[in-house]
DNA sequence: GGCTTGAATCGGAATAATTCCTAACTAAGA
DNA sequence: TCTTAGTTAGGAATTATTCCGATTCAAGCC
């Protein structure tokens, strides 16, 4: 779940890049907020960032923490996900990847697969838009819900 | 985008088996709702449903639309898709398929790839959970959106 | 180091989507 | 027909997210 100190680094370097140039002011919120987001391998929601990056800055709003997470999607620096229905997760892992989906409690797990990597949309999409990505979601039940699967029931 | 009769005859039945198999009351609402969306090949949110369902019979609350909508998801009657921070949308189509998703504007288009429905999970996920079903989605800009571009912005 | 200025932030109000609550209603079985 | 457990209506409540106007601040310039 923890994130290894020089990739966080490198998403950093990253992001200061991409941040310039796109004529940025590097903020002392704007920093904190993808710092939190980079050094974390769960796929936050924005309100739980939130309250992660109050920690540090105490006065940020919740309004800086959406509108900086969905600039850095615009900028491609992050990417967003999550199950309808629930809230946005964020992830700044711009590494090919995939994810598995508990549809119970929305957890997110990474998934490495290079048989999905490889996928390309069948020739008919063409005419319905432009592809920018393949997602392939795994959805189902994680290990801790299958556990409780017969209790508390009524998930969402 | 509208679903041959004899499609919505045979989704029909499904859904009178499967609700009575799960002791479901046969209530005039959920038979509308459920036939509002079987009629549709959009994949609408449940506002969209509610105002369709609401034109014949016009007490209906919101409530139940969201209810039974979620109570068929339950059974396996409709899936729900969407992009994640938009709205919930819901498909009573059951074959195997995947989906085109309009990252603009949010529209969905049904896409039909054999080797898509071929995937399997790769082993290392099966600590990680239960898989129940493999969803591709191809990201991108429908062309309607894409025909927009460079006018209105701001999308999200 | 001090100015200037447009971008960015704060914080609370507003909005949108969804769910909750409970009194009233009704399908279905005896 | 009677009973009753499941279901619904409708408005209030909740949750997630965005808006807005006043204030602050990063960064280029002197």
């Amino acid at each position: 779940m923890k994130v290894p100190p020089e990739v966080v680094e490198s998403r950093l370097e990253r992001f200061m890049g991409v941040a310039a140039q796109a004529g940025l002011k590097l903020t002392h919120q704007r920093l904190v907020i993808y710092k939190e987001l980079a050094r974390t391998g769960e796929h936050p929601d924005a309100e739980t960032l939130f309250r992660r990056v109050r920690k540090k800055v105490p006065t940020i709003s919740r309004d800086t923490v959406y509108r900086t997470l969905w600039g850095l999607q615009e900028l491609g620096l992050v990417e967003t996900l999550g199950h309808p229905g629930r809230q946005v997760r964020f992830d700044a892992n711009l590494d090919k990847h995939h994810h598995f989906v508990c549809t119970r409690c929305g957890k997110v797990e990474d998934v490495y697969a290079p048989e999905f990597d490889r996928l390309s949309p069948p020739g008919r999409v063409k005419k319905l838009g432009r592809v920018e990505r393949i997602a392939v979601e795994l959805r189902g039940v994680c290990a801790d819900c299958a556990g409780k699967e017969r209790v508390g029931r009524k998930g969402r």
